[in-house]
RNA sequence: UGGCCCAUGGUGUAAUUGGUAACACUCCGGUUUUUGGUGCCGUCAUUCAAGGUUCGAGUCCUUGUGGGCCAACCA
């Protein structure tokens, strides 16, 4: 147990704060409240993050409350999508709640406010309703229904839960103050009336709350004590904190709503509408595709939970805009893989090296070692033989100083196998390079003890046996957009920052070793990156993805 | 035009609540290495600006500048 004073988050100071006077530790209970109409993404993640996250640390329960106010958009397809990707995660919710299963409470409440004369039925359409509202500058009108008898309000109503009003004639909103500085007191629309099958509750109901209405009552009625959520609510807690008041009863856990900055990832976006397009226009192959920044397209691009926890943990939480670089994300995956992903062989553009004095036919089942970062990662047999593939970029014929791979006359060792010396090249007709010979020191083997085995070269290069590679198919991903934020230019659209060059497919070939592999296993290609198989694998084809390439210090230094 | 929120290195956060800028990422050097990976070491800010209060200000006050949010029967 280390004592070491940990910093807090601003969200944390207020917990704390709270805790030293109002709130005892046993009261803290918090709620991760989506709405299920799409599926969760990285900004999401962060916030699943927080919640629980806190959940953890004060040994607090943490409700999942699906905000399943609104008929028209939401489907039970969601709300299983989204309890999967929080488990896969890696957090248990407390409670699975639903906003739905408090209609009777909230209805039976505005009941209460309409014969305290706390609000009114209004039979104006949706556009005079907004007119009256003013702007944000001019104060709003009445409406002038607002002085309607208590009993005609309550009876209307009461048509409008019945379904026996027209869909749409009238609304319910709360009587507070149309010349309010704040937009959302000028008498906010608690309730509309949608004759539209609800996910859970069917045709029960025809008046659905709307999210001011419901939230903070939801709140109150979990007896949540803080309720986190982005910062453009902030104008909201006004309001939320109006209808509490409503309602409220001082022998109870009072919610207190407060507004954290959502944290934005570079070269991607995150909206649902936006996200939407890519999938309808066919950028993208559907919301699972490995380049979205959805759970379910990061899950399929390799990345671990514990990576998108970490990364949630390490960029904290604060009150400002951000956009956070894509890099951070990638640190963590990398870092997480390196200590858990066995090290493989596998050639992506391959050309062909004879070894000239190696027998002809033969093979020999060379011992590698999968993980050096991980001792009880054992070790696996590779075949090797004359004839190998190795990277074409592995390769010069003539090469400075600084290149530390193979050229004519230079020696690098195969990792796991031999150090070789290049001695010639053979070329088609236009001088590419098709084959390329060399020779072996017999007594270099890699863990043979020699002392030819202990010469340093300064270059390891990866290979495959020919005859023994196994082709697989490889999906190299890259960042979907070029630009760091795609949709914050005034004059462009998002679409026209995407990347052509987001997936290259592409054929490699593989040490044998790697059939063995399933959906969802990790590896590191040795020297190239982290790679995952993909569910689109069959028993005899198997299927990579790339989650990320591995940093590469020679890439600048080659440009150069 | 009004109200509210925010401002610390290239990026994201921190600073014992007024005591002399810390951590992580990135970048760039160096070192180790049978992955040009990993690891290790090092360089990169006086805190938007100008005033003020104070022995002392990133922390408090004032003004300015810049950015964000606010007019859905969405959440």
């Amino acid at each position: 147990m280390s004592e070491e004073k940990e910093s807090l988050n601003f969200i944390e100071h207020i917990i704390e704060d709270d805790l030293s006077s109002t709130h005892g530790i046993d009261d803290l209970r918090f709620r991760f409240p989506p709405e299920p109409n799409g599926y969760l993404h990285i900004g999401h993640a962060s916030s699943i993050c927080l919640n629980f996250g806190l959940g953890l640390k004060y040994d607090a329960p943490v409700n999942l409350r699906f905000d399943d106010t609104n008929p028209a958009k939401e489907e039970q397809e969601f709300v299983d999508a989204i309890k999967t990707d929080i488990e896969w995660l890696g957090f248990k919710w407390a409670e699975e709640r639903y906003a739905s299963d408090y209609f009777q409470q909230l209805y039976d409440w505005a009941v209460q406010l309409i014969k305290d004369g706390k609000a009114y039925v209004d039979s104006q359409t949706s556009i005079a309703i907004a007119e009256q509202k003013g702007t944000p500058t001019s104060p709003g009108t009445n409406s002038p229904f607002r002085n309607r008898p208590i009993e005609e309000s309550l009876e209307l109503f009461e048509q409008m839960k019945n379904g026996t009003a027209a869909e749409g004639a009238h609304v319910l909103r709360a009587k507070i103050d149309m010349s309010s500085g704040n937009m959302l007191m000028r008498d906010p629309v608690m309730y509309r009336s949608l004759h539209k099958s609800h996910h859970r509750t069917g045709t029960d109901w025809k008046i659905f709350p709307m999210y001011d209405w419901t939230h903070g009552e939801s709140d109150y009625i979990e007896q949540v004590t803080h309720s986190f959520c982005t910062l453009e609510f902030l104008p909201h807690r006004e309001l939320y904190n109006w209808f509490l008041d409503q309602v409220y009863s001082n022998d109870k856990i009072r919610p207190k709503q407060r507004e954290f900055a959502r944290r934005n990832l570079s070269h991607t976006v995150v909206s649902k509408r936006k996200l939407a397009r890519l999938v309808e226009e066919g950028v993208v192959t559907g919301w699972d595709d490995p380049r979205m920044p959805t759970i379910s397209g990061l899950r399929r691009r390799g990345y671990t939970p514990a990576s998108i926890r970490n990364f949630a943990d390490s960029i904290g939480v604060g009150k400002r805009e951000n956009l956070i670089d894509v890099s951070h994300l990638e640190y963590n995956i990398r870092e997480d893989l390196n200590k858990k992903a066995d090290r493989v062989m596998v050639v992506l553009d391959p050309v062909k090296l004879v070894i000239d004095n190696y027998p002809e036919g033969e093979t020999e089942w060379l011992e590698a070692e999968n993980n050096q970062e991980d001792e009880n990662a054992g070790s696996r047999q590779v075949p090797f033989s004359k004839n190998l593939f190795i990277e074409r970029n592995d390769f010069k014929e003539e090469a400075n100083r600084k290149y530390f791979r193979l050229s004519l006359g230079r020696e690098v060792r195969l990792k796991n196998g031999y150090i070789i010396k290049g001695e010639s090249v053979v070329k088609d007709a236009e001088g590419n390079i098709t084959e390329i010979h060399c020779t072996y020191d017999p007594d270099s083997k890699s863990g043979s003890g020699t002392e030819a085995s202990m010469r340093k070269v300064k270059g390891t290069l990866h290979w495959v046996s020919a005859e023994h590679a196994l082709p697989v198919e490889v999906r190299l991903y890259d960042r979907l957009f070029t630009e760091a934020s795609p949709d914050t230019h005034k004059e462009k659209d998002f679409m026209e920052f995407i990347n052509p060059n987001s997936l290259e497919v592409i054929t490699g070939y593989a040490e044998p070793s790697l059939k063995e592999l399933r959906p969802e296993d990790k590896v590191q290609f040795q020297r190239l990156g982290y790679f995952v198989v993909d569910k689109d694998s069959t028993s005899n084809s198997i299927i990579f993805n790339r989650t990320v390439p591995l940093r590469d210090s020679w890439k600048k230094i080659a440009e150069d």
